[in-house]
DNA sequence: GAAGATTGAAGTCTCAATCTTT
DNA sequence: AAAGATTGAGACTTCAATCTTC
């Protein structure tokens, strides 16, 4: 019944998860979702086409012709899309916080050193 | 310009996200998922449903009535699921084994402590 | 009514194919 | 041909509603 511990690779997927977790339900309390406050650029472009128009569905971004380049389009961020970034990240740097107050005991440069091999 | 240096906490998502992009293409050599492999049971029944929906297309699982209670249902794993977990689990041990090299430097007992702290 | 499973709808992500413009 | 955006399809996840059985 050979059964070790679970794996640390586990573990850092797990702990992820939760953090995640956190911070998505901190962004739901000012209307946001962790993709449309990161607006990532670490993804497909057809996925870009579909979280601007999400974002644009809610009012947070416009369309705009790009007069150097007819082929592009820019997502010009609408006030209430500034409003509603200000209040996501308040949220998120209150998670911040907590983050770190929960890791005090831990020596910070080792951490980040171990997450950056990983990377 | 205030711009501090990245939050550990996104650090940490960064991290993990790439480590969930090498399981995920470890197990797709061979013809898996990283929701097929787990199966997990951390998730909403919807989720289950559909997941064993997709389980069942690929031949993996069979869904069997439950004599004892006929509201529910068993997924009966196939041979071929039995042999496909078996090679997903040796990718995994594989990227594991990377894992646990990449972290040699690092004291696993502390950092997991800290992985725990924020589960 | 509560616990099983399922369905429908929506968000997020990827890939392949297409269309326009450079 | 290469670079922009988009569309269509599929995987994964959640929630709300429904249906059957307990």
């Amino acid at each position: 019944m050979k059964e070790g511990p679970a794996p640390t690779m586990f573990a850092l997927l797990q702990a992820a998860h939760a953090v995640e977790t956190r911070v998505e339900e901190a962004l739901e309390k000012v209307d946001l979702s962790g993709a449309k406050f990161v607006e990532r650029l670490t993804c497909v472009r057809s996925n870009i086409t579909q979280l601007v128009d999400r974002l644009e569905a809610d009012g947070l971004v416009r369309r705009v012709d790009d007069p150097d380049d007819r082929r592009s389009k820019r997502a010009e961020v609408t006030a209430l899309g500034r409003k509603r970034q200000a209040a996501g990240a308040k949220q998120v740097e209150a998670l911040e916080a907590k983050f770190t107050r929960t890791l005090s005991g831990v020596d910070s440069t080792t951490f980040r050193a171990a997450l950056a091999a990983l990377r």
